[in-house]
DNA sequence: ATTTAGTGGGACAAAAAATGGCCAGGGGAG
DNA sequence: CTCCCCTGGCCATTTTTTGTCCCACTAAAT
């Protein structure tokens, strides 16, 4: 396998692009059949004859099959899927890049999904499964899961197969709410997790913005301290990492006054701890919660952020050095690599 | 590797041809450098501009170097040509073509050479390699190799790696000439091949047209007698195939005279002896050396044949059943194929 | 010293292929 | 029924590929 890799990518690499398009275009199908020719160029970002040339191409080779309600793959093609995936993984360099990564960074590993968040929205949702699967994987009886809040956490949690799992699971918000929309609330997420592994779970209400003599009574109340006692000893810890000037934008914030007098420029943010491109924390919004501090002490923490523009903020995250796991896509792994070099 | 290999052929084809071109000229290049665009070109087949555009891409990807004698490739290239070559046969699917004809011919082994001997005289030289390079690996201590006249032979000959090998191997013609040119009768071919091999040789001076009685006489003769009986327990029989119809325009014989009275008209021919397509012999040129009989009973008995055109001869001697190895060029293994099926 | 046969590279028009965009006909869901 | 989205046909346009020159140069042969 590698062997051929390599030659194709040394004398063929037009097929590189060529392939990995039409894995997209199969994936989106399978994601979403039947399903139509406009919506499939939208999804993708191609032009609609393009597709069509594809769709023509597929369809003669016997990979899909079109109906009035739109394409669907053959159940030959579906057979051949997963191998196809794994392949457009190798011929897109992104094992070596994983391996790149976990060497460079000093990760216990990296795991990389094809394409850009940034331009195709569906490589998220890859993204998303990723993570899933890993969760889903690692979980064992008796565990308690930590996690944020944050887009891409949701779409970890919307893409967790459901059905019962391990025995006695627990699932608690690792931080009180952060004045996000109530779809990447960590308390949402955390709900959303624990339905779909068949686990129980514990909230964290609190509004965003309290004085901090307020937070400090609240981190008292037994029920609160409770859910704060159990994320500082979770087996797992999963989250996502943000870009400070969205932060900012998305709540409304005042960059200005929020890092006034912060030395370094704030590159990326995980749960309210914002981060310079050196890894130092230049700035932490006050929730309730363990300190960060105490979040890095868990033995297994896993990253998922993805995004070419999402490069920044997860090198600055990783240079902080708590993060064990990371899982983003091709985009942001390549400005990564960059970066380090 | 295979898995690859399926997935390339099912979901890009494309690359099939561009790849198979590119190791053509990479090829061609390798066997003729330094070379220029144009000759290139005439080679292949191809347009000076399609040449030209292949270049430079190879250039680009510092496959090859260009200087004022022509393209040669760079040690790099050289280093990772054996691994291409490999990975085209497999991508034209000619290891499984191999396997496919040998189950249905009952041979011991097939061997295919990617192109067409009748559209690319290169692949007719790679022919010659690849049965040369059997004879060099098969032969051993003591072995008798018995030979057979025609271009396919001599190609074979000529691409004889040279060099000392095994000790008392002898060489010797497997029948008298057969009034061909001098360069590609089995005199010639015997003697060449026993001094690339650093063997010995012995030879058959018969002219051809000679009367029956002449020829029974000269069977008696001591040497011609002693040729003979080597020849009879010959070790490997190596030969090429005719088509009738070259045959008799080449020799300036007439068709009529010579097949008056067959009931099924000729396919194929080996040493004098013409074959229908069901693998009767229909007709046999009277020359001296064993009768076809006692060289069928060889333990190895080796064909080298190639080019579309000559898949109709190469299965009417396959049908007879004395052969045990052949060697094909994409071509006439397709055809073969098709014939089969 | 000069001719000659080969080289790579530039330039450009013609041919072919890819692309963008629109429309007609049709089946299924609301 | 109506509406929406589907496929497949169609065509003008753009982009790429291809064929065919020419040119300056080099190395070998004369």
């Amino acid at each position: 396998m590698s062997d051929s890799v390599r030659l194709l990518r040394e004398f063929t690499p037009e097929i590189i692009d060529l392939l990995e398009r039409r894995h997209n275009i199969l994936r989106t199908i399978k994601n979403n059949q039947p399903l139509g020719r406009r919506a499939l160029a939208e999804q993708l970002g191609l032009g609609e004859r393009v597709v069509r040339g594809e769709l023509d191409f597929l369809k003669n080779r016997q990979l899909i099959t079109a109906n009035s309600a739109g394409v669907s793959l053959t159940p030959a093609c579906e057979a051949l899927f997963p191998k196809l995936g794994l392949f457009v993984h190798e011929l897109l360099g992104l094992h070596a890049l994983e391996k790149e990564l976990t060497a460079q960074t000093g990760l216990k590993g990296v795991h990389i999904v094809p394409g850009d968040t940034d331009a195709d929205p569906a490589v998220f949702q890859e993204l998303g499964k990723l993570t899933a699967r890993f969760v889903r994987e690692s979980v064992q009886d008796d565990w308690v899961i930590a996690v944020t809040g944050g887009t891409t956490m949701a779409e970890m949690a919307r893409h967790l197969p459901a059905g019962a799992g391990k025995k006695n699971v627990l699932v608690v918000p690792a931080r009180g709410g952060l004045g996000e929309d109530v779809e990447i609330q960590a308390n949402t997420i955390a709900a959303e997790t624990a339905h779909r592994l068949g686990a129980s779970y514990r909230l964290l209400h609190v509004p965003d913005g309290l004085p901090e003599e307020m937070l400090d009574r609240l981190m008292k109340e037994s029920k609160v301290q409770e859910v704060v006692t159990l994320s500082r000893h979770a087996d797992i810890l999963l989250h996502g990492i943000g870009i400070p000037a969205e932060i900012v934008r998305r709540r409304d914030l005042s960059w200005e006054k929020l890092f006034a007098g912060t030395a370094k420029q704030p590159a990326g943010e995980v749960f309210g701890n914002f981060f310079a491109a050196d890894g130092s924390v230049v700035k932490t919004i006050p929730t309730v919660g363990p300190p960060l501090e105490e979040l890095a002490k868990l033995d297994l923490v896993a990253a998922a952020a993805g995004g070419t523009g999402k490069a920044e903020a997860i090198l600055a995250v990783l240079k902080h050095g708590f993060v064990d796991i990371l899982f983003t896509d091709q985009g942001a792994a390549e400005r990564i690599r960059d970066l380090l070099r």
